[in-house]
DNA sequence: CTCATTTTGGAACAATTGTTCTGAAATGAG
DNA sequence: CTCATTTCAGAACAATTGTTCCAAAATGAG
């Protein structure tokens, strides 16, 4: 056998991913990421690729927390389908308002930088779109049968509603917005689904 | 007196702003601004500056186009409020679902790429969205008056849902989605503020 | 036509890009 | 200990980056 790495890989995988988070793909330089994995370029090239690929993982990462995340504020909200919708919706826009560098969010980060320049990046983008307007919609369907939304919307498009708002909360927040306009503008977005 | 120009200068600017607006600001290489302009390296530094000032004068031309567009949308709309914030609304859909390239809004991705790295960026960005803001803060608000739109809401907390929306839509567009179901979400996100 | 002034194309520049290579150091099973 | 195998640091690579420079061509007022 062989000499073990000196490094753990999520780690130093996890400190990409905050640099690709801040700066974006095309600004960010291997020399920047050499320097904030705290690894030589051989290990990083060895371990994860070229830099796409190495891209590609911290995404990935990133939807892994992210989905994290959004399970931790559901499971922490009780038994109403619209408290556990307003919880992830918050808790979004809470993290989002609180980052000190004002990321926004990385996968619409990558959406808008990549998404019609590289193939991958858009199909893995559609793919959580996908999972997250699912996502959406189970609740919103769910929230209609207990009588907590309005009966007369189409979940799917309520779903494509949420996820549209979503999206452009992160995109907006980049830019220091009022924070409580951006809360009062979510609740009434929810709200116009409301019973 | 001297030679006079060989080009028309906002002509080549235009060709400029699509460029960046389709691969953005890093992704740009003054080679393929060169190429797309149709005039060489001196007229281009001569005529524009750096790179960083002939972004920055194509995102100008974007937000002077983008504001003659929703002026036009108003004008063809009657009297009504809701009238007139439905058609801007809808032009911004429609174009960006039109658009063969799937480019979204210039003004957001400048904003996702760059609103935390540059500083210019990120003043013209919050200029842009106040202007926004204010324009759908006087519909909202003149709606209100007209009975077309609920008397409980502020406008101001409309307007800033509103601008997340379009955002949103402007950014999820770039992953070529169902555009049937855009429409509908559009359509959802004014019904919440009607009465 | 003259000529000062400007534009223009392309060569040239230093700096940075992403990637590979080399050789030495470190490791752990036998 | 042995040694095959892997990690690692940094030099080196070719390509591309944004920008400047220069000589030649073009222009229009006098």
């Amino acid at each position: 056998m062989a000499r073990s790495k000196a490094f753990d890989e999520v780690e130093a995988l996890e400190k990409a991913m905050h640099v690709f988070w801040k700066k974006g793909y095309h600004a960010t330089s291997m020399e920047d990421l050499v320097t904030a994995m705290g690894i030589s370029r051989a290990s990083l090239y060895d371990t994860y690729g070229d830099k796409k690929q190495l891209y590609m993982a911290a995404l990935k990462l990133f939807q892994s927390q992210s989905q994290r995340q959004n399970s931790r504020a559901v499971a922490a909200s009780g038994n109403s389908p619209k408290a556990q919708l307003m919880a992830v919706l918050q808790t979004n826009l809470e993290e989002t308002l609180a980052d000190p560098d004002q990321r926004g969010c990385m996968m619409a980060n990558a959406t808008a930088e990549l998404a019609i320049l590289d193939e991958d990046v858009c199909q893995f983008a559609q793919g959580n779109i996908c999972a997250v307007e699912a996502f959406f919609e189970k609740l919103l369907r769910a929230g209609q049968e207990q009588g907590e939304f309005r009966p007369d919307f189409d979940p799917g498009v309520a779903a494509t509603f949420l996820l549209n708002y979503v999206h452009g909360m992160r995109i907006v927040s980049k830019t220091k917005p009022d924070a409580d306009k951006m809360r009062m503008g979510l609740a009434l977005a929810v709200q116009g689904l409301s019973i």
